[in-house]
This record gives structure tokens, sequence and C-alpha cells, in this order.
DNA sequence: CCGTTGACGGCGA
DNA sequence: ATCGCCGCCAACG
């Protein structure tokens, strides 16, 4: 975990109630462009880590499918619907709302 | 060693 | 705005 170790801590300062996304995340551990490695590194993590994955989604604010299954989806949109974050009708957060900005 | 796969994203059609 | 193709790179068989 020696080079994922990075990506865990950013996102370990993503602050509750709000979002970053896979490449921001990538960018922001110093790899730009690997938002792909992000996705791989949070499927790596254990139910008992305290990193805040649900707290990572794509681009268009959206939850990705994954091969766990559909239910991890659903216990994301929880976590972050119980953190005050809304969903619209397509399923998609307001990025420009409830984006993290790490200069804040 | 090589081909596939995958919690993604950007760009062109 | 939507769709599809391609690039990135680590893990697996």
């Amino acid at each position: 975990m020696s080079r994922y170790g990075r990506i865990y801590d950013t996102v370990r300062k993503i602050p509750a109630g709000r979002v970053a996304t896979y490449g921001q995340i990538a960018m922001e551990a110093g790899l730009p462009g690997h938002a792909r490695q992000v996705g791989y590194a949070m499927a790596a993590l254990t139910e008992g880590s305290d990193v805040p994955w649900h707290r990572v989604v794509n681009a268009r604010g959206g939850i990705s499918a994954r091969s766990a299954g559909p239910a991890f989806e659903q216990i994301q949109r929880l976590l972050l619907e119980a953190e005050g974050i809304p969903f619209g009708p397509e399923d998609h957060i307001d990025l420009e709302r409830y984006g993290w900005d790490p200069s804040e």
C-alpha cells in the first residue's frame, strides 16, 4: 500500500458534507491523470478502514457501478444523503455546490 | 512475459 | 447534450 497511501490520505481530507471526484483525488495526491488507480485503491479498502470512501464520486457527480454489486452503491448514496448531500433527478450530485475545494 | 480487466476521464464525432 | 474510443497503470491468470 506504499503508493496508494497518498490516495487514502487525500480522501481522508474530504470534509463531511462534501464530495470529490476520482480525478480530483488523483491530482491532489500528486498522481494527475490516474483517476483509475484511485478507483482501484478504493476497491482494495476493508470495512474497518477510516477512509471516507463514500465521499468519492465520478466526474459527473454520480456513483460509479462496481463489481462488488449494487448494494454498496445504495449504501454510498444513503451515507451521502445522511451528510446532507442531495441527489438530482438523474441521480447526480451538484458538484458546483457540494464539490470539495482543497483550498478551503 | 503477455493479454485482460477495472469504484475513471477527456476528447472528438 | 450524448456516445464511443482511447489512454493510464496496477493486479491477475
